[in-house]
RNA sequence: GGUCGGGUGGCCGAGUGGCUAGGCAGUGGUCUGCAAAACCUCGUACAGCGGUUCGAAUCCGCUUCCGACCUCCA
């Protein structure tokens, strides 16, 4: 059905023929959020870009382990000689709550965020704090492979040595040279045998909260050190897939590299996949406020959905922003604008009524296939390809709205269904719900409420409204009818009125 | 300063050597009591300058602007 799965591999900066290590199965690490605040819209886009690559391998019948992990230690503010914090222990200081307390607040915040994106959850979603043991485990391994060593209780890496094996800023094109030049002034310095070394385990001062006995010191793991923990425990070694957003690139992947390579001489992930970012108005976001329009170039997920933000004219559901994203490439910039929101609405609800009409039809006539039905089956295989070559979900989603035109088309009778084999349009009933609802991950909402029957007591009550009006439009008053629709209209309910009879939608 | 990626019609956004992206907005029409929706129709864009080529938005060079990373950041 479709062509062969194509992924562009930031470790090689070209698109390759994606080939699993088993066939059949696939091993994908994403690099999860540091739950130390709410979470940042554009970090939703990165974990939404990614659930429609975890929906489409599925879709393509992949048996898929998705781990997604959470940082809850060991992400330092600043640098870790200058008696740099960890993230977590500074915001328990500034909320007079356990680390732990912090921790699960906005875990469940983010959990809660994932649910309202409608992204599914992942196989395994591991936590740094569960993993010290193994964390443990693989500094030790990189020390006893000479890749580490040891300072006043704190452990680096050390790059120089693996760059002279050749392999350090591979994914980052940087190089140790370089990286010696420009690093800028690093105070408390001695430490390090190199500026571009990093720490897998720091010393904790006195005062952090959060601390494990190791056999260096009382300390708390280097955050890039998760990553090549956990990936390893669950995927083993060598996996297929490793994404995260483009701004992980260096330092954080990179030193991933490392420190797998120095602890078991294997390089984790064949495939590195990386989003890019969300940019509001063409700028990056930024809490910092703009002194000449005294507002922020900022937007939290929930002001989104409410329109409680200077930078947008009302609120967007969570299924409009989900559908604004997959209209870009997950590899390109987006520019998040309320004209750009305002549009993807619109579209968005073209998609879902045309998904309703088709869904609806029910072939007539002959079934002898024509131009037409060579012309749909074609796009329905266009859509698949595209979806294939590197999970291009702007241009599967266009082929789509080509088709429905077509799906109109046929409703209103402009089209003919003797065009058309009885199989096609099965085909393209399927088609839809497989990409709106099971690779897009999109949910209808544009029906009222959903369960316990709320959209059938809203559709009766409806059916009686609609019935009234066509009393009234036959003896032509027309005053009623139009009353009838404008004060539906205000409570966004759409009336239309077709040759069959009228019909109605929720805006 | 270094590394990397960009500048596409009014807006968002695909596209990498010749073939209509798509959505929104706009044009003209069909339908309709009117409207909305829907359908049909139109718009000929690729930052600038030079080069390669039969042919470039797409390749190369220069200029310019923007963004990311190099320090925590999706």
């Amino acid at each position: 059905m479709s062509a062969q799965l194509k992924v562009y591999n930031s470790l090689t900066r070209q698109k390759e023929i994606f080939k699993p290590i088993n066939e059949g199965a696939i091993g994908m690490y994403v690099c999860g959020p540091t739950v130390y605040s709410d979470v940042h819209l554009g970090n939703c886009r990165t974990f939404v870009s990614f659930d429609v690559i975890y929906r489409y391998l599925l879709h393509l019948g992949y048996k898929v382990r998705y781990v997604r992990n959470i940082t809850d230690v060991g992400h330092l503010e600043g640098d870790a000689d200058t008696g740099a914090e960890d993230k977590i222990s500074k915001k328990a200081k500034l909320e007079q709550l356990e680390p732990m307390e912090v921790v699960q607040k906005y875990m469940n915040g983010f959990h809660d965020m994932m649910a309202v994106f409608n992204t599914l959850k992942p196989s395994i979603e591991p936590r740094a704090t569960g993993h010290i043991v193994e964390q443990i485990e693989m500094v030790q391994s990189i020390i006893d492979n000479g890749f580490a060593y040891e300072k006043n209780g704190s452990v680096y890496f050390d790059t120089v040595k693996l760059a002279k094996e050749g392999d350090y800023g591979k994914l980052s094109g940087r190089v140790i040279e370089e990286l010696l030049v420009e690093t800028r002034d690093l105070k408390n310095q001695d430490e390090k045998r190199h500026p571009s070394d990093f720490a897998i385990w720091i010393k904790a001062a006195p005062e952090h909260l959060m601390h494990w006995n190791s056999p260096w010191s009382v300390g708390f793991p280097g955050w890039h050190l998760e990553c090549s923990a956990m990936s390893t425990k669950y995927l083993g070694n060598n996996f297929d897939i490793h994404g995260g957003g483009n701004d992980l690139k260096f330092p954080h992947h990179e030193n991933e590299i490392a420190q797998n390579y120095g602890s078991c001489n294997c390089q984790p992930a064949n495939y590195w996949l990386h989003t890019n970012m969300l940019l509001m108005n063409g700028k990056k976001m930024s809490k910092s406020i703009d002194p000449e329009t005294g507002i922020s170039n900022s937007i939290a997920p929930g002001e989104l959905f409410t329109g409680d933000n200077p930078n947008i004219s009302k609120g967007y559901s969570p299924m409009v922003v989900r559908f604004f994203m997959l209209q870009s490439h997950y590899s390109s910039t987006l520019d998040l604008t309320d004209a750009a929101l305002s549009a993807a609405e619109k579209a968005y609800r073209r998609l879902m009524e045309g998904n309703k009409v088709l869904q609806e039809l029910s072939p007539t006539g002959k079934e002898s296939a024509g131009d037409l039905d060579k012309e749909i089956n074609d796009l329905i295989d266009l859509a698949f390809a595209e979806m294939s070559d590197d999970f291009n979900a702007p241009k599967a989603l266009a082929r789509l709205f080509e088709l429905v035109p077509k799906i109109n088309g046929l409703k209103a009778g402009h089209l003919a269904f003797d065009q058309i084999a009885v199989s096609t349009i099965e085909r393209l009933k399927t088609t839809f719900n497989t990409f709106i609802f099971d690779i897009f991950g999109l949910k209808d909402d544009t029906i009222a409420g959903g369960g316990d029957g709320e959209y059938e007591t809203l559709d009766g009550l409806m059916q009686m409204v609609i019935k009234i009006r066509q009393n009234a439009r036959q003896n032509k008053d027309w005053g009623t009818a139009d009353t009838i629709r404008d004060t539906l209209k205000a409570l966004k309910l759409q009336l239309k009125d077709g040759k069959e009879g009228t019909e109605w939608s929720k805006e």
